[in-house]
DNA sequence: TCTTGACTTGGACTCCGTCCATCGTAGGAT
DNA sequence: ATCCTACGATGGACGGAGTCCAAGTCAAGA
């Protein structure tokens, strides 16, 4: 955690107060967080921290590959600070409550050629849906 | 496309002037679009026709399984109406542009018991990211 | 300690979508 | 053909999520 602040300042990072309490709460616990969630917390340490602050200081995490955002049908993005390992995620339809999940074979591989289109194709990303175990 | 209106006829759906027309553009070109772009071309045919009904009618659609709501990034919903052959996207990081695509493989088997958390998982999202053509 | 440009603030604003009270009308009943 | 009524349409107000901006603040190098 003092890991993600020493990196940040490595990067030429400017470290004030707002920045690292956002960055303490997204290294806390390995929930998805929203932005409103990361404010409400960051505020419980730092009352008076604005929502734009959080918001800047989210992007500016994302950009650089601390974290990773989690765009969920029509709710609120979520921030995922486990950017490290590569993961992927299971989404329950209901509540949005998300779970990382770490499935088995290479999707990559499953996208023929001329399914391509030309496209120089980089990345997959995988959600599997369903209902968690309390909207179930 | 009167194949469209047909099944929703049969559905027990009171047939309207707007949605008929919702229901032929959306059938009409097989591009994905936003829904103010709906409105905006069922406007063309029908001039006082009205944000909420065409959001209502979207709605319906969708739940009838009729249309595929599409998601991308922190942006409006696009509505898919190629519902029937099941297919995942393919998605220019830069310009946004969507194609069709039908992989090979079953991601919903690469999902290991022991990595469901409890959760029933009725759905795989399979999103490949990378540069189209023109952008890269 | 001073300076300065990067950072923060908070409120207004935009975009996308939903809600709701009221009005209109499709289509079954007569 | 006409009437009835419940389903659908309307549009304006509202709400959530996120962005923008002008003004104020402050971290950190000189």
């Amino acid at each position: 955690m003092s890991d993600l602040l020493e990196r940040l300042r490595e990067r030429g990072w400017r470290m004030t107060a707002q920045r690292r309490v956002v960055a303490q709460v997204l290294d806390g616990d390995h929930v998805h967080l929203t932005a409103d969630e990361v404010h409400a917390l960051a505020a419980e340490r730092l009352p008076e921290i604005s929502r734009a602050t959080v918001y800047n200081t989210l992007g500016e995490l994302v950009s650089l590959g601390e974290v990773l955002e989690v765009s969920t049908e029509g709710r609120a993005k979520r921030y995922d600070p486990n950017a490290h390992r590569p993961h992927q995620h299971l989404v329950c339809s209901d509540c949005g409550t998300i779970r990382d999940v770490h499935p088995t074979g290479n999707p990559l591989a499953d996208l023929p050629a001329e399914e391509r289109f030309g496209f120089t194709v980089s990345e997959v990303e995988v959600t599997y849906r369903g209902l968690c175990p309390s909207c179930g």
